[in-house]
RNA sequence: GGGCAUUUAGCUCAGUUGGUUAGAGCGCUACAUUCACAUUGUAGAAGUCAGAGGUUCAAGUCCUCUAAUGCCCACCA
């Protein structure tokens, strides 16, 4: 049986195995269980589009530890999947496909347009799922859900027409984000402004009464001039005090345009005197409705100029900047351009610099929302971790702003809003229906002409509904929300966190979860965001074929530190794997030296704490320290720290000290009992982190027939923990490492037999049988209080290690350079003089012993002490060398 | 313009509420291959904790300022 385990672990054959197998035996699922707390967290919807990315890869594999940890900790442990229809995105995905067949959408038509849609989802859809099942994920697919599902389409109307009774969605036109490649209105949050170095350009506008005269503006898009409808000085600017109520006329479309007095108007920027463009600049349309001016709307939506320019209808907006600049120019009327940094809202999904832009849109009135949502992250019911981002959201959420919720595309769900042709005759604002289902007639006047608005709803607004309109029954919804954990990105905690808990607080009147975790942004080496089109992107399904999921995972998590961002090269990917074949080969020794028999009944209850022996003792002190960490980490969601402890355990003190020293007594009961168990519960506490591993090397382990997914999580058992013994086994470190310089410097004899155990030849049989033989010697010192005293006999050039007033002596013949070792010694003494010195003034410090708290005093007292001790014996040392 | 983060070994980064001699991985140097693992082991070199000031018996850790870098937010045309 041992010999088929190979020498090096190989992922690719024991991670898709244990997948199905964990499917097909619906380890996954979690259902309503009275007996059991509920643990739930439901997955940030990725988009159907989406192909796995390292972000997707750090972010699952966060749920995916808290899941399986909660999950063995016997909770009812829910992560609940699916994908999000990402209405901009898809369709911009498949109007691309269909344009390779010479198509757009609008040849298609809405209808034919959106089954094409839904068929490219049927196809590629799934995509995103197969990835995250590679990624170990254990979500309960059975419940996978889609926004556009039927039922959850439901719940996205219903919220809708409810939000509009209540009176806080309401229509209107406004100044809004454009995009004019996508042809759609987008909320704040989804045109980010990003700099950009522009001009500023001086205009020269003609005053009507004498046409040498000018008002000088100054603006960064002298395009809009076409829409002025006025100028605007700050009434108190001593500059333009006379001209107020003048009027000018605008150059090239001969416009009369008056002279207006707005205390907004900022004396110190470009000339104090500002051109106003109420239909296409959002501060200019407040101007507008002030002083009632007209709004000249001077472009189409495709970002093309339209009739109202005149001569310059039909250019696009950038082509016709610099041709308005020309005849400016050649007219005299650009007195000057000046470089100037500005800033400009880009489209989120195409990067299409957004024009502002007058239209009727639908908002979500949001003051009245936030309010209950500020409330509960003020009070502590909801946590961020880190607790930076507290702040973050409570400051979006003090200045929040209505959110634009339509989109003038066809991918999403329709508005729930219907118009009575009718009543729009009489009046263009009348005959407006909200209702979940298409209305027979008009409740108003009874008219059958009724046709449904074009626009679909933002993508968030139905994901901000995600962690309680995926359930599909009540009782379900009532054991798993609210949730319990949301692990995220920074960047959507506008988008999406603050979005979810004013969705809960509105709809469930409960917030949608406690605790939200925002991890880092995954980088580049050089700091960059990894992203498609900058091509610095490591593909996490390239990392798993080369190193293996467990590697990726165990990677991504020991480099995260608390929501720091991710800067990741390839190579931090071999230290991942090379643990995990580490753990295979530690269990792989183990089980070829395990009396099978040995561990089939329980023996450790038999083994009083009293009867083993120091390295026993040393070692399970040690592993329960280590989970404890392990599980405060895991509750404080430092999840490095938690997968660098266990680390570290398993790897220097389990196999690099532990299997080491009871290598040459390695049959022994209490030996075979404590080394099994600390590794079968070692691939418990790993098994979130590395889940097919831990499965696959725990069914070759005897007496283990259930899947390891399954388990239960090793109990912490305190009295085991003995900081002392750990303390103890320090020194026998410490002892070890003195005979291993000795053994460096010496030349050790090939066949000393000392204390039963053979000293082979060479290479690592000897350093196994010196540790285990130091570790004996130092067992005997320490039980019986004795000294280990070095001893150079010149003579011989014998170096020997002594036990005092023992007989057991380590006789390490060999020949030494003694002049190099003694430098060595006395730099040592020096330092330890020196600390002598400093920690004796402190503790004579008067202030010091007055304030120190009384444990620190003893602890520094025991420093001193172990610092004359060690000078003690160094002393000796160095005087055994004369 | 406002806010946040970062600055610790050659490189990439940990370091929780101040408290042993500041740690890890990679890299480097030396040695070790019949022996669970060379995806290994042992040992070693390597740090003015960005800079300046302050609080404290005690500062990488707290406070103030400065510098560099990165990110987020914001309607100066």
């Amino acid at each position: 049986m041992i010999d088929d385990i190979p020498k090096q672990y190989s992922p690719k054959e024991t991670e898709d195995k244990w997948y199905k197998f964990w499917e097909d035996n619906k380890l996954f699922s979690a259902k309503p269980n009275p007996a059991k707390k509920p643990y739930t967290i439901v997955i940030p919807p990725p988009n159907v589009t989406g192909i796995l990315h390292m972000g997707h890869a750090l972010n699952d594999t966060i749920q995916d530890i808290l899941i399986r940890y909660q999950r063995m900790q016997g909770k009812e442990a829910l992560w609940m999947p699916g994908t999000d229809h990402a209405g901009i995105a898809t369709q911009n995905v498949v109007e691309k496909s269909i344009a390779k067949e010479g198509l757009t959408r609008q040849d298609l038509g809405r209808d034919k347009f959106i089954e094409r849609v839904w068929a490219w989802k049927e196809q590629y859809g799934s995509t995103i799922i197969r990835q995250l099942k590679k990624l170990g994920a254990s979500c309960d697919w059975s419940r996978e859900r889609f926004t556009m599902d039927e039922e959850y389409s439901k719940a996205v109307v219903e919220v809708f027409v409810r939000l509009y009774e209540k009176g806080l969605i309401y229509r209107g036109s406004y100044i809004i984000n454009w995009c004019p490649r996508c042809q759609t209105a987008l909320s704040d949050e989804e045109a980010p402004h990003k700099d950009l170095q522009g001009s500023l350009y001086y205009l020269k506008y003609p005053l009507k009464d004498n046409p040498n005269e000018f008002v000088t503006v100054a603006t960064t898009r002298p395009e809009t001039m076409l829409g002025d409808t006025a100028v605007a000085v700050n009434p108190k600017d001593k500059r333009y005090k006379n001209l107020v109520g003048k009027i000018l006329i605008l150059p090239l479309i001969n416009r009369e345009i008056k002279i207006i007095a707005d205390n907004t108007v900022d004396m110190e920027f470009g000339t104090g005197a500002v051109k106003v463009t109420p239909a296409h600049d959002p501060n200019d349309y407040a101007m507008g409705k002030k002083h009632n001016l007209e709004f000249i709307n001077v472009m189409h939506p495709n970002g093309v100029l339209n009739q109202s320019a005149g001569d310059y209808s039909g250019m696009d907006r950038f082509e016709a900047r610099e041709v308005i600049l020309e005849d400016l120019k050649e007219r005299k009327l650009l007195e000057k351009i000046e470089p100037h940094h500005l800033s400009a809202g880009h489209c989120y999904r195409c990067h299409t610099i957004i024009e502002p832009y007058l239209s009727k849109q639908w908002f979500v009135k949001m003051k009245p929302l936030a309010k209950p949502a500020l409330e509960a992250v003020k009070k502590g019911t909801i946590k961020f971790y880190p607790n930076r981002w507290t702040r973050v959201y409570l400051n979006w959420m003090e200045n929040i702003q209505d959110w634009c919720i339509s989109r003038q595309i066809w991918w999403g769900h329709r508005l729930p809003v219907y118009y009575c042709l009718n009543c729009q005759k009489k009046n263009p604002e009348d005959g407006v229906i909200v209702a979940k289902i298409k209305p027979e007639k008009c409740p108003e006047c009874g008219s059958a002409g009724i046709y449904q608005d074009e626009d679909v709803l933002d993508t968030w607004f139905s994901s901000w509904l995600w962690p309680f309109a995926t359930f599909k029954n009540k009782d379900e919804l009532k054991y798993f929300y609210p949730t319990s954990t949301l692990v995220t990105a920074p960047e959507i905690i506008f988008f999406w966190v603050a979005r979810m808990v004013m969705a809960g607080f509105e709809f469930m009147q409960e917030a949608p979860f406690k605790d939200v975790y925002i991890h880092g942004t995954v980088r580049d080496v050089e700091g960059k965001k990894m992203s498609k089109s900058l091509g610095n992107i490591i593909d996490p399904l390239e990392i798993i074929n080369e190193y293996g999921t467990d590697a990726l995972r165990f990677s991504l998590i020991s480099i995260t530190a608390q929501g720091q961002d991710v800067f990741l090269s390839k190579e931090r990917f071999e230290q991942g794997r090379n643990f995990a074949n580490k753990i295979w080969n530690a269990s792989r020794f183990i089980l070829m030296n395990l009396e099978a028999s040995l561990v089939k009944t329980d023996l450790c209850v038999f083994f009083k704490k009293e009867n083993l022996s120091l390295v026993n003792r040393w070692i399970l002190s040690r592993f329960y320290s280590t989970l404890k960490e392990v599980e405060e980490n895991l509750e404080n969601y430092q999840f490095n720290e938690a997968a660098n402890s266990l680390y570290a355990f398993f790897w220097h003190e389990f196999c690099d000290w532990y299997l080491e020293i009871i290598k040459s007594d390695i049959r022994s009961m209490p030996n075979q009992i404590v080394m099994y168990k600390i590794l079968e519960k070692s691939l418990r506490v790993l098994h979130p982190f590395m889940p097919f591993i831990t499965e696959e090397l725990w069914h070759k382990l005897p007496n283990n027939d259930n899947p390891i997914m399954i388990s239960t999580w090793p109990h912490i058992q305190e009295n085991i923990i003995d900081p002392k013994s750990e303390r103890t086994i320090e020194e026998v470190i410490e002892i070890i490492s003195a005979i291993r310089n000795m053994r460096l410097e010496l030349d050790i004899p090939p066949q000393e037999e000392n204390v039963g155990v053979k000293i082979a030849a060479s290479g690592k049989t000897k350093r196994v049988v010196l540790e285990s033989l130091s570790s004996q010697i130092k067992s005997l010192a320490r039980l019986n209080k004795l000294e280990v005293l070095n001893e150079y006999k010149k003579a011989s050039g014998e170096f020997t290690s002594v036990l005092k007033d023992m007989h057991i002596t380590i006789p390490l013949a060999g020949v030494i350079d003694i002049e190099k070792h003694k430098e060595k010694i006395e730099a040592r003494i020096k330092k330890a003089q020196n600390d002598i010195v400093s920690k004796e003034n402190m503790l004579s410090d008067k202030n010091f012993l007055n304030r120190a708290p009384a444990e620190i005093v003893e602890k520094e007292k025991e420093k001193l002490n172990n610092l004359k001790e060690e000078a003690k014996k160094l002393k000796g040392v160095k005087d055994g060398l004369r």
